[in-house]
DNA sequence: TGAACATATGAACAGTTATTCATACGTTTA
DNA sequence: TAAACGTATGAATAACTGTTCATATGTTCA
């Protein structure tokens, strides 16, 4: 009995954006894909903090709280700013929080 | 001469969702984390399509579809439904595509 | 300048992941 | 029932990822 299925390839390849979107999209998704990340980004909703406290925070190591603010600094989610030996970090902008509560509302339900 | 930065911890964490979402959470955008997947999900944006045909468009093989398409089932973002040998894939709800637009605003700026 | 502290980073390792290959399962039709 | 077709799946492999450890960089203060 058939409902109407796509035949028409080039009718979506028309609509697919090129590789590089594509690629660029998937490698914002991996940055949220991982716990510790989340949780920093969480503990950024709320305000600043340096990173020797977010390791304590989240219990894990002051060098693995750095090898991932590294990679959301490079993805421009978050920014940074130095006071004495002590750098502060924060959300770059709302997007995170925008793209974070998406997802919940798709567990949600 | 410093803004003011966190230093309540007990805050931060109650405003933490708890692990099982944090988990739960990341595991859903692991999924939108390849492009493969992602992909998939804008051919389905179009419609409905069978497996066959998403592999050629793709130009990757069947076997790699279907096991991608099989993680996507499992987090319920899309559905399928059988026509004699022929299965055909589709977007489960719309929360996907706002997952993707909400991904897409931070690229494009 | 040297010691102490906060952060960053490279290398190594363990765990995870996407694809491929081979094959099984399910459906149709001759 | 057997053959043909579409799809699903397990095992194996190569590539990738997150953490740890050791150490470098940068800053302050005595």
């Amino acid at each position: 009995m058939a409902e109407q299925h796509l035949d028409d390839f080039e009718g979506v390849k028309a609509a697919m954006p090129d590789d590089e979107m594509l690629y660029d999209l998937a490698e914002l998704y991996k940055i949220f894909g991982d716990t510790t990340r989340i949780k920093l980004l969480y503990i950024l909703f709320e305000g600043e903090m340096c990173v020797q406290h977010m390791a304590e925070l989240l219990g894990v190591s002051q060098s693995a709280v750095s090898h991932q603010l590294r990679i959301l600094k490079g993805a421009r989610l978050v920014r940074y700013r130095r006071e004495g030996k002590t750098v502060y970090y924060s959300l770059a902008d709302d997007h995170v929080r925008q793209i974070i509560e998406c997802g919940t509302e798709h567990i949600n339900e």
